[in-house]
DNA sequence: ACCCAGGCATTGG
DNA sequence: CCAATGCATGGG
């Protein structure tokens, strides 16, 4: 087992308990990403090599430091760039939020929640395919139940591997997930046609290549927030939503908003309507006020919703 | 027991 | 082209 230690200087302002925070509710706690005593931890799934990293801050909001440590059988030079670049990532480091607080000012209800939560940047998932499979997972149900399904899918299919004695979970691969059948698919609690969703987007990634490269739904990182939208909604089980979701997640799009989410409508309904309904044409239309930072308001408005602030 | 929950595909007008 | 409906699970 090797060790090592690197720095990440994120952008300030940055909130690192928010932000890894924010990471951890939506995801759940589920194998081994987990926010506990002040430290991040995630098991990383490096081309097959996994890597441990913990992570904890060593500065302040204004003046933020992470340090980062990696456990792994295998850690040179280019390991452990990969690792922190991946690290800076997740946690969405590179963000600068200065410009979407301009915009916010001009919002009465938007200036207060983003004070509250001044420092809390955006996080990504590791991969297309992870937040692909989550937003699926989470399409229509409860938000508790997608979070029992997604640990059992982890622990039973994801790369693992003890560290100290704890074992931690990296997403499962995609050829995993796709080589399991509709029956033991269903065995995970998914419905028969989430099952089919997620055996045929599994499959489907690896053969994903627009730009004739071979990098899969990483190949959507090249592309243009109407480009992904179309070439998502293609595929079966993928709707405006999970794209829009797509984009704020995996691919860290600062516009994109996901028209059609039942906790967006309410929450925007109580805020700015007193609790009037609005449909998602009329949330569209509101929304152009948020623009071009529609998809962080959207996550500064869903931290409110979740503490109970809205 | 029933209804709903951070949707989607299919079907019927 | 828009509206209605089945889907599956766990919590209220």
């Amino acid at each position: 087992m090797q060790k090592a230690v690197t720095n990440i200087f994120p952008v300030a302002p940055f909130d690192f308990e928010l932000t890894a925070g924010y990471h951890t509710y939506f995801q759940g706690r589920y194998g081994s990403d987990s926010l506990t005593d002040g430290v991040y931890r995630r098991l990383l799934d490096l081309d097959g090599n996994l890597v441990l990293a913990s992570v904890r801050s060593v500065g302040s909001v204004e003046a933020p430091e992470l340090a980062v440590e990696l456990q792994s059988q295998r850690l040179n030079s280019q390991d452990i760039e990969k690792a922190t670049e991946q690290v800076a990532w997740l946690l969405g480091t590179s963000q600068d939020l200065t410009p979407f607080y301009e915009t916010a000012q001009q919002d009465t209800p938007l200036s207060a929640i983003v004070n509250q939560y001044h420092g809390l940047h955006l996080p990504h998932t590791a991969s297309v395919y992870e937040a692909v499979v989550l937003a699926i997972l989470g399409q229509q149900i409860a938000t508790n139940v997608a979070r029992i399904i997604r640990t059992l899918i982890i622990e039973s299919h994801g790369p693992n591997q003890v560290f100290d004695g704890e074992d931690f979970y990296a997403f499962p691969r995609p050829e995993t997930l796709g080589g399991l059948s509709i029956e033991e698919l269903r065995g995970m609690k998914l419905s028969q046609r989430k099952a089919e969703y997620v055996q045929g987007i599994s499959l489907a990634s690896k053969n994903f290549s627009p730009d004739s490269s071979p990098d899969g739904f990483e190949s959507l990182h090249r592309m243009s927030d109407e480009d992904v939208v179309a070439s998502m909604v293609a595929l079966r089980g993928l709707g405006i939503w999970t794209a829009q979701w797509v984009l704020i997640r995996a691919l860290g799009r600062p516009d994109a908003l996901p028209l059609g989410d039942l906790a967006l409508r309410r929450v925007v309904s109580r805020v700015y309507f007193e609790g009037a309904e609005i449909n998602d044409a009329q949330l569209g239309e509101f929304a152009q006020r948020w623009s071009p930072w529609r998809a962080y308001a959207t996550v500064y408005l869903f931290t409110a919703m979740r503490s109970g602030m809205a």
